[in-house]
DNA sequence: TTTTAAGCGTAACTATTGTTACGGATGCAT
DNA sequence: ATGCATCCGTAACAATAGTTACGCTTAAAA
């Protein structure tokens, strides 16, 4: 595990604190489409990612959902941090884009580590201000922007992620993040195909670039 | 200032810190609508409210905004704490919702007393938590809700923080704050008066209870 | 008092999004 | 190959939200 740590975060921690980690956290292997939290959970630990990618949502009571954001590697996600730390019940939903390798940090070690390391200081505080802004972002996005131009960016967004041209969804699928309905999408990733910026393929996309 | 910070805080931060504080800190007084934060402002301080609402909101290239929350007396901006830290500029604006008394602590001193203060560590901490899900209630509101109900919460949440069930806006304010337009504001505000939620007058809204 | 500007109500219309319905195409299981 | 379920395209319609236009009311300014 320490490899791994070393391969994504050497730039951001201290060897030292890197040590640490690997004595107490917890390697994690997670499939594509596997829960990783779910909205009422207590966390008790922090997820550093180290490979693959992760799609955080919200959920209504009425189990509409919405796409907040996706993690990469070298990131954390600051609402579980948020959540771990003032003992909350998480209010998101989190499964893996992607297959995906985690370190699991209890979240005892973290208050030592924010008095201790500055890095961590820094890490945390960094995750806390990407994260806000992603979730600014989503604001702008459905408050600012109508359907046709919110599907785009999320299909350029989800290219990037998955890295690769091909988004492998269903219109389905696609609805659901964006909460809305099937038709809605197909509608408008139609308009698309017509503009040449994407073809149609029965079970994915292709992004023309 | 020492009291003014006592009233407020002592049950958040131990006196030692109490005193650190008002050593170091300043206080500023602004009045209703005066404009605390500007979109690509570099921000030097942090803002410890402890009197007046401050609201926040975000705004697009083209000048559209949208609400994201109120600030209330004991809390600070997460925003403005994440942009100093990481030393980027301001993505949002804020402005005085009331006459509001703040007292803002230069961002030198954030990491020395996270270090050195537990209870700066959870009051950092708890903010970002609650400045978060602030924003993903309205990240609900806009992803789930009609506009209908979307006034009718903020009208219920603007008299909360305002302390009053007359709300003293007028169509074009709520307009403005709601992302949508003065005709529609009026309309759906009509239908809330046939139904006995409001009172409709000249410059103000009366919420029935 | 008269004038002016801002605020509000309403109608008529357009645009966008959501819903229902149905049929054809595709790929998988038997 | 046949049957079956999923996926997708499309039409027709409904609901919601946004736009334009205009006139009345009210408060403040001249």
């Amino acid at each position: 595990m320490l490899k791994e740590l070393e391969l994504n975060y050497a730039h951001l921690f201290e060897s030292e604190l890197l040590k640490e980690i690997s004595q107490i956290a917890i390697l994690k292997e997670v499939k594509e489409g596997e829960e990783l939290i779910r909205i009422g959970q207590y966390l008790k630990s922090m997820p550093l990612l180290v490979e693959g990618a992760i799609k955080v949502l919200r959920e209504d009571e009425e189990g509409f959902e919405l796409l907040l954001y996706y993690l990469e590697r070298g990131e954390t996600c600051a609402m579980t941090l948020s959540c771990c730390t003032t003992n909350h019940k998480s209010k998101i939903r989190a499964e893996a884009e992607t297959d995906s390798k985690l370190i699991m940090i209890p979240i005892e070690k973290m208050d030592e580590w924010l008095v201790n390391y500055k890095s961590w200081r820094n890490f945390v505080f960094n995750s806390y201000h990407e994260r806000l802004n992603e979730v600014l972002e989503t604001v702008d996005n459905i408050a600012f922007k109508k359907m046709d131009e919110r599907l785009l960016s999320y299909l350029k967004r989800k290219a990037i992620h998955n890295n690769t041209n091909i988004i492998s969804s269903t219109h389905q699928d696609i609805a659901y993040d964006l909460h809305t309905s099937r038709v809605v999408v197909s509608r408008l990733l139609k308009q698309l195909e017509k503009q040449n910026i994407i073809k149609l393929k029965r079970n994915h996309i292709e992004i023309i670039e």
